[in-house]
RNA sequence: GCGGGCGUCGCCAAGUGGUUAAGGCAGCGGCUUGUGGCGCCGCUAUUCGGGGGUUCGAAUCCCCUCGCUCGCCCCA
């Protein structure tokens, strides 16, 4: 068949896909420019390191997903797989220490070696968002209730949040001796994946989704166990003030996400209808990256949700393009640059005006303009050339009768106020 | 990395061993070089994802391979 075929998990966006995507980003970036959040774009391409430090070596991302190659300096390189490291690294990069607290967003393609399946891709896209330099639990709930806002100004029903604590570091690494202790001891029952990721990745398997696992799970020793008076105190807050805000959200013990990084807060925002990459949102609260990969002591808490998700769940409201305002028909030598000036001209009104380019015959061009369902249609031909005017028509779809008027082609404030009658 | 399903025109498809591989949509051309949504007519796959085999004969049967897709794992 043909030569060239786009690489396996990669998708070409056609301009009919396209007008959703420009209508969702377009309340994106509406609703996060009013929440006063601030863009931020770093590169697609990192050092490799960048990613095993800020996500975690024992990760499945870092460990199994990676697009990493040699460049031809031979360093080692990575197509982003998630947008958190980047901005973490932009910041220490650029003297964050003497900066306020900063809420941002960033948009735009992340790479993951995977089989592709609904929901899932090797190129994806990703809107994400960072509260860097914030520590209190309003930080969490703001940043809860402006995810489930997005979702919500997309019309998208049907929702579960679900929420979790991991307690602060101490609490953590507290936990995670006892709970090694008893993963030694129960080793044996446990699935083949969860062994391995005992000395990787302790804490991701009480996220298995095992039946097995789970059940010898209960057993274990839990992670509020080893909460600090503080930390719980924390948690509570955050679901005392989510209830008064009516999110209904579900406590989920097993919520510890993929990637190291997270501590207190925890959450994700699934759909049933997603099939079974049912996440559109992740997210959670990061206060030791930064210090992590080097910089200043500084908390953090974010999110990101997947795009083509996302567009899966909006509604076909957003599927509406803009209609063609005029439609110029136009044939002749006199006729045809004649025609391209007028475009230019009614272009200054904001109109959206389609040039026809084709030079077929007229008739062809209206059934064009007809298809378009343009909302009048201009006639340019070598007869109104040599008047030095030209038709236009409005097009009644309810009456098949249709307003038309000639202008001449000097008298722009009578074509003006025909603008202003039929098209504003 | 491991399972299941599927590959016939740009898209949706009929065809399940026998001469020229239906049909619909879209596209292009015409009826009608200059005035509308309709209609009618015509054109568009030497070939069925690719390779090999069985057979007098294959899109149809067998083997291999590639791709897509859904699921597992994991995540957005």
């Amino acid at each position: 068949m043909n030569n060239f075929k786009n690489l396996r998990g990669t998708v070409d966006l056609l301009p009919e896909q396209l007008v959703k995507w420009q209508n969702v980003e377009k309340i994106l970036v509406e609703q996060l420019s009013r929440a006063s959040i601030k863009e931020i774009r770093t590169p697609i391409l990192e050092m490799t390191e960048l990613f095993i430090r800020g996500i975690g070596e024992g990760t499945d991302v870092v460990a199994k997903e990676m697009y990493t190659f040699l460049d031809r300096g031979e360093r080692s390189c990575t197509l982003r797989p998630e947008g958190t490291a980047s901005v973490a690294r932009a910041l220490i990069q650029s003297g964050i220490s003497s900066k306020p607290p900063q809420k941002l967003w960033y948009m735009g393609p992340m790479f993951r070696y995977e089989r592709p399946q609904a929901g899932r891709q090797r190129q994806f896209h990703q809107l994400g968002v960072e509260f860097i330099g914030y520590q209190s639990v309003r930080s969490d709930i703001e940043i809860i209730t402006l995810a489930w806002d997005i979702l919500a100004k997309l019309g998208i029903k049907e929702l579960n949040l679900e929420i979790n604590t991991l307690g602060d570091i101490d609490d953590r690494s507290n936990f995670q001796k006892s709970f090694l202790n008893w993963l030694e001891i129960n080793k044996n029952f446990l699935d083949l994946d969860s062994q391995k990721r005992i000395n990787k990745n302790p804490l991701r398997i009480l996220d298995s989704k095992n039946v097995q696992t789970r059940e010898i799970l209960k057993e274990a020793p839990k992670l509020l166990d080893f909460l600090s008076e503080k930390s719980l105190e924390r948690y509570s807050t955050l679901k005392k003030q989510l209830a008064m805000l009516k999110i209904p959200f579900v406590q989920n013990y097993n919520l510890v996400r993929g990637l190291d990084y997270y501590t207190h807060t925890a959450f994700e925002i699934t759909s049933g209808s997603l099939g079974s990459q049912a996440t559109v949102c992740g997210g959670g609260r990061y206060d030791g990256l930064i210090e992590q990969m080097g910089g200043p002591k500084i908390p953090a808490i974010g999110f990101a949700i997947g795009l083509e998700r996302l567009i899966l769940l909006a509604g076909q409201e957003l599927e509406i393009s803009r209609k063609t305002d005029i439609y110029i028909i136009n044939q002749g030598l006199q006729a045809e640059p004649l025609a391209l000036e007028l475009s230019r001209k009614l272009r200054r009104y904001d109109l959206l005006v389609e040039l026809d380019l084709t030079g077929a015959s007229f008739s062809k061009q209206f059934k064009k303009a007809n298809k378009l369902k343009s909302k009048s249609i201009i006639i340019v031909g070598d007869d109104e050339a040599n008047k030095k005017e030209f038709v236009i028509k409005l097009f009644d779809k309810v009456n098949s009768e249709s307003k038309e008027e000639t202008i001449s082609i000097k008298n722009e404030s009578i074509l003006e106020k025909w603008i202003q009658n039929n098209l504003l």
